[in-house]
DNA sequence: GAGATGCTTCGATCACGATCGAAGTATGAA
DNA sequence: TTCATACTTCGATCGTGATCGAAGCATCTC
């Protein structure tokens, strides 16, 4: 009866439709101001105004003064997953808001979630880098390798700086179009940050999507090369599985 | 903005206290009866028939018929498991419903996720299977070895029958008094019924804690062993994973 | 200083939905 | 048949919360 935590107050906080567009928005992993939450939820100020106290008041956003702006996130690492997992959810029974759209096919093949790669790409990735034995671990628990750190510190990622921070370096985030872990945690927002700096991949405006460059889509083959297929003795598993 | 899945839709549904209770109460894997749900959800019988259609419309519960009862269950393992996902979320927080209660520690050591074992026992089951390489795979893609599916053999499963339906023979769920992953699938469910037909574990009556007799604690203890520790290279990775 | 922009607070309206009493339907028991 | 139990449907009430207009506060520009 009263035991467990309570996950009304959190189903009510994005059960409200304009609550759950600003936090979707804001899964986008940019900034946004009241405004241009308002703006995307379709509402007037005042209300939004409300809604984000209450986002805010819940735990589930931040914001940070800038000058007459405030800037809106999420509040952590953990609500982008949880939205991501809602939306995995959401998405295979089939409550879509607005039939899957144009934009669609764009994101499901790449898009951020949150601060990190998502969509195909997103788990071809973390695919690769098991294969390759940079990360390893089961179940949502994942760790980078010896060998892994080396190969990340080699591409340019500075690893003493992600370690610095409390956040957990590897995390597998469920993807709401592939239905399969993609990577989280400071590493996966610095492989995103990476190629956007190297020119490989940029974000799409208004949207989550993320569109690779021609060069950046040779790069990302090259640096993340998809699994051998199992040999023989494993098939068994497949069968076992599927 | 009319981008993606819907999330408000399932927000809604467990927005309401009453709907979470009942959802909550679920989550314990038995079938309950309306009367029964109205009770937990602390409402009358009208009220609860009016939500439970509703969640039923939405596809998080299922109902069967049987006389003049009629037995209300979960819809299926993803909503146990997204419902398990968002109490985790919840308990960090530390968005609980009336204090850490007296049966806490009970659920905290071994409970029913829906269908299968959770808590420290589930999170302890899972490591070593997977150290034992019974279970393989990362992020929550585990699928059974080879080896490992003689061994479930041996123990009285019946994998024939696992592979049968459709459902995932493997799975992680994130648990959420540990915030790590244990097995859940057909075959963490055939497991927790393995446990309670050899009488090593039984179900407390109003709770979804587990209780385990002394043999059973014996032959869990047996059956799945902690995992050895890591050798000297791979402290390294624990540096920076923490 | 005056004006503009970004946002919050107040207050009033209004609609939706949670709630329950009462009546209706289905199944089982006597 | 009659009564009891399990549940649904209908209808009315009522409260909460979403919404926006108007006013207030803060910050930047000129």
């Amino acid at each position: 009866m009263k035991e467990g935590p309570d996950i009304a107050l959190i189903g009510s906080l994005i059960g409200d439709p304009a609550r759950a567009n600003m936090l979707t928005a804001l899964t986008g992993g940019k900034a946004l101001t009241a405004t241009e939450l308002a703006g995307t939820a379709g509402i007037t100020l005042q209300t939004a105004s409300s809604h984000l106290s209450k986002l805010e008041a819940g735990g589930l956003i931040a914001q940070r003064k800038q000058g007459r702006h405030r800037y809106f996130t999420l509040a952590d690492d953990d609500v982008g997953l949880m939205i991501e997992g809602l939306m995995g959810f959401a998405a295979y029974r089939g409550f879509t808001r607005h039939r899957t759209g144009p934009k669609d096919p764009a994101l499901r093949k790449a898009r951020v979630c949150y601060n990190h790669l998502a969509g195909d790409y997103g788990v071809r990735m973390l695919d690769s880098l098991i294969a390759e034995e940079v990360v390893s671990g089961a179940g949502d628990t994942l760790h980078l390798t010896a060998s892994g750190a080396d190969k990340m510190t080699a591409l340019g990622i500075d690893l003493a700086a992600l370690t610095r921070s409390r956040r957990p370096v590897c995390r597998a985030c469920l993807d709401w179009s592939e239905r399969r872990s993609h990577l989280a945690g400071s590493l996966g927002q610095a492989l995103l940050t990476l190629f956007v700096d190297k020119g490989w991949a940029r974000r799409e405006p208004d949207s989550r999507a993320i569109r690779f460059t021609s060069t950046g889509e040779k790069e990302f083959a090259k640096l993340f090369p998809p699994p051998a297929p199992p040999p023989v003795a494993l098939r068994h598993e497949h069968a076992i599985h599927a």
